[in-house]
DNA sequence: CGGACCATGTAATCGGTTACATGATTGC
DNA sequence: GCAATCATGTAACCGATTACATGGTCCG
């Protein structure tokens, strides 16, 4: 399980409260692993008890507000799943069982649903753009600024490509639906 | 939740028994939506609850063993969920993290990681080039075919792009090794 | 006759999602 | 004063994963 040590790079970061980490986490780590604030909090629990940071309550700010700082067994625990190897990706794209059902009983009209997945695609490679233009623009970059960048073409190729099959999808499609209209005449 | 929808589609295609079932996902909608057996089971029965399947006890075969076939109430339940729109896709990469972790925290010797998945993407590649070439190789497909096709060619595309953008991560993680080297000499 | 594989299931656990609930603070 | 947002949680449910369990059949 990953979520936690999600956390614990991103309280590395910044400490900061659930709250804040689960905002921040809508904004940077949470466009490759998504997690709901209620995980967040459920997790931050747990991490506490394991020892692996401290929250403290913080003075002057909203009543309850905690503030949680990563411990140095938190920071091994870290190092030591990093050093372990990753689970292999598991795709699951509801599109392509679409897709497939389409071949098995269509024509179903899918057009519609590729056509949503391009502009939905589009929207998010114009906000990595942003991103890339706004903190990532300088002529040289530190040694995490590098690294993040790097995260951030990831997302940047992933976009591009389905972009790119998206258009592809649409043309098969329109000259199958083409074909089976003309045959049918 | 899409999970009896591929069984449908599956079932479709072809009706066969729970075990056989879960083996050709592996080789087929596997790739893009992964199951257990397990959970292929339990969704059968539930699918025969509800009337979209119905099982008989194979004449001939091994003790137990049934026959999934698809009713007509789950061909309009497939058509019904294929007409409603997909969630928007969640990726959910741990390679990711450790990237993240790695510019927090590191160095933590990530290459070695990156290395594996390279490795890892281009033995997929190299298993759907071998799938175009037997399934899609022909000078004209059917109209099942030319969507299988696209479906694997979204495959194709992706495993293509992960392979690119790894190599460029491998470059950029030495020469951000190397400088720290150089710097701390 | 034994190992690989066919075939189906139960049970326990855990992570993820959604709904519900509460109260404080900031700004209009 | 009221709405938006900050901030933290509980509870219920469901899907996914893993371990365990059982027995049949095919082939060497």
């Amino acid at each position: 399980m990953s979520l936690p040590h999600a956390l614990l790079t991103s309280l590395i970061e910044k400490p900061c409260s659930g709250y804040e980490l689960a905002r921040r986490f809508d904004k940077s780590i949470g466009y490759f692993w998504h997690a709901t604030h209620q995980q967040i909090y459920r997790e931050l629990a747990r991490m506490e008890e394991n020892g692996w940071v401290s929250s403290s309550e913080v003075e002057g700010g909203r009543a309850g507000k905690k503030r949680f700082e990563v411990l140095p067994a938190g920071r091994a625990e870290l190092q030591r799943w990093a050093a372990e190897s990753a689970a292999p990706l598991r795709l699951r794209d509801e599109l392509m069982l679409k897709l497939r059902a389409e071949a098995a009983i269509g024509p179903l009209g899918i057009s519609e649903e590729l056509e949503k997945r391009l502009h939905l695609h589009e929207q998010e490679l114009a906000n990595y753009r942003t991103i890339e233009e706004r903190d990532f623009n300088a002529p040289s970059l530190s040694r995490e600024n590098e690294i993040h960048y790097l995260i951030l073409k990831a997302g940047i190729a992933y976009e591009e490509g389905r972009i790119q099959w998206t258009k592809e999808a649409l043309a098969v499609i329109h000259k199958l639906d083409n074909n089976s209209q003309t045959s049918s005449r």
